[in-house]
DNA sequence: GCCAACGTTGGC
DNA sequence: GCCAACGTTGGC
């Protein structure tokens, strides 16, 4: 199975880029993911080995800003069964876990943060899903070919306005 | 702060 | 099963 892509949200004021770096190892279970279509891609087509977009969503400007891999496979959200957690969940039970996550581990920031506005911009990232409109999702698939796109970007002085 | 898009809930 | 109401996301 070919190593995928993915681009994970997440709001700096909550857990940044910076966080991710100062954890132990770099690593971390991203856990709190209460959307099914999130949970699906989690659970069943994250593996290890896969590569991740680091992107801070709900700030000025929205960007991408490193590069993680992903170091364990879908688990169960340990989370959802702590009821002091924000992210608890009473229905769901240990023996069918209802949310799960996965391990990363930071790999680098980009020599350059690539911003939404950028990626909008760029012709060969025109269908990637964070552009577009509406697209809410947490975890994102990322196309090999869009990786290498923005990664190409990041290499590159920022286009002057 | 605004508001469009989206997901979830719940009445029927 | 439908769909209106509601809450959340998240760019702007």
């Amino acid at each position: 199975m070919a190593r995928r892509y993915w681009l994970f949200k997440s709001e700096p004021g909550a857990f940044s880029w910076e966080d991710l770096v100062a954890c132990p190892e770099g690593t971390t279970f991203w856990d709190g993911v209460r959307n099914y279509q999130a949970r699906n891609l989690l659970r069943d087509e994250i593996k290890p080995g896969d590569r991740v977009f680091f992107y801070h969503s709900r700030c000025h400007p929205p960007e991408i800003v490193g590069t993680a891999t992903v170091t364990r496979g879908g688990a169960a959200d340990p989370t959802q069964f702590d009821p002091a957690s924000p992210y608890a969940d009473p229905a769901s039970k240990p023996e069918s876990p209802r949310w799960y996550g996965v391990e990363i581990r930071a790999d680098r920031a980009l020599k350059r943060p690539v911003s939404l506005a950028e990626l909008k911009q760029s012709s060969e990232l025109q269908g990637m899903m964070v552009t577009r409109r509406g697209a809410r999702l947490s975890i994102q698939p990322v196309r090999p070919e869009e990786w290498k796109a923005v990664l190409a970007l990041s290499r590159r002085p920022r286009t002057p306005p």
